[in-house]
DNA sequence: GAAATAGTGTCTTTGAGACACTATATG
DNA sequence: CATATAGTGTCTCAAAGACACTATTTC
């Protein structure tokens, strides 16, 4: 009546998953067993299943689990990548979701997780990824970019106790530019996510002070980029 | 293998149109002639067709001429709302856009168009609608608050040409708060989007100037929030 | 002490807010 | 003329940038 085709697009989740390591931006990838681009390098995602996910972000958070063994810190959707051509198998729409975790190394050797491995973004151009995850990392990284420059969603890049050092080396490795040390110290101060904890930490100078997030807060968001 | 349930899930998209008439937000619903919530205010939107839809925006942007006869100016993904609860018939998943009109009236006695008015996004609490669409819309206004505050995307909210005047009060309707007049103007002077035209019109008081974007111009985006 | 990193003090710069003032239209 | 809306001039204010200076630490 209203010309619907009943033929329903397939429906998959993708995961671009950053993390630092020294300084550097990375995005996870797994290798494909499946066809098709089968043995290419490919973002960790996959078929939701109706029974298991409550909703696309658990799905999504299953996927990562059950591919990387790793639990993001942070997941948020990104967007939605679809049409006809790119999946040879046809008509397909992926709902794309950026996260961040602190690094840990990937034990690709556990028969249960598929063969994973970290790549620096700035490599990719010289990889031949599956489908359009170039595009899907693009964008990811794009918008990772401008959240960056006014929100504190970097810290889900450092492990639960960090130094003000380490947090402006991962701002910078993801917005590709220096920023001040004294504006990220007046945002930390401003933001109130933060409590100093009792240690101090060696660095090679004097001893940097450690934070952690305080429990249960909102990742604040500021009305002004920084570096821009 | 991996415990792919190969059910899919119902995919369907949805849209938020948004529109200003006398300085008052409006959006777009269309009452529900089908099974569930049949009878009920929705929002626009339905099954994708693959034979016609060569991606979800082509198909958001079908649905919303199909059932209100509208074109919007400006179309964007907000969300993929999903989840066994959302709609009776089962497991469903939703790509919501949201989308941007000059105000026109809904010629909702053209037998082709679905029954569709305009409703005061003030109003709407007062209103029960299909499935999760109260919250869908609750997200789109959230969104296009905060974008109104670092962008100029209220101007396609505006016909092609419009004064500051008219702008100012798009983008105070939209935000919920008043803005100073003289911030804009500099907005509409820095942003190099905008010419005035040879016309000015009349207004109450003094003609006002009117302008027309720049052809083929991106929308700038600032590093501050306004208003904010 | 030299070098390295942590953290502060403070001046500059950018762009928004406030608001008075001018300009031009209508009745 | 009073009133209304358009548009400008300019001071204030908030927060980022620049960068020198102090504080600790290791070698």
């Amino acid at each position: 009546m209203t010309g619907q085709n009943f033929i329903q697009p397939l429906f998959t989740v993708d995961n671009v998953l950053f993390s630092i390591e020294n300084n550097i931006l990375n995005v996870l990838l797994v290798r494909r067993a499946a066809t098709p681009f089968s043995g290419s390098w490919s973002l960790p995602g996959g078929f939701i299943d109706v029974a298991l996910d409550a909703n696309v972000q658990t799905a999504a958070m299953r996927k990562l689990q059950q591919k990387t063994g790793l639990t993001p810190g942070y997941l948020e959707q990104l967007e939605v990548f679809s049409g006809k051509e790119r999946d040879p198998r046809g008509y397909s729409v992926s709902l794309a979701f950026y996260a961040l975790v602190p690094f840990t190394t990937v034990a690709s050797n556990i028969a249960s997780v598929s063969q994973a491995r970290w790549w620096p973004v700035s490599q990719l151009a010289q990889l031949t990824l599956a489908f359009d995850h170039q595009e899907i990392i693009a964008k990811a990284h794009h918008r990772l970019q401008q959240k960056a420059l006014y929100s504190m969603l970097p810290v889900f890049c450092l492990p639960t106790e960090f130094t003000v050092g380490q947090l402006k080396g991962v701002i910078e490795a993801i917005i590709g530019k220096e920023i001040q040390r004294k504006s990220l110290m007046r945002r930390i101060e401003a933001s109130d996510m933060f409590t100093p904890t009792e240690q101090k930490v060696a660095s090679g100078g004097r001893q940097a002070q450690l934070y952690q997030l305080k429990p249960g807060v909102d990742i604040t968001h500021f009305n002004r980029n920084m570096g821009a």
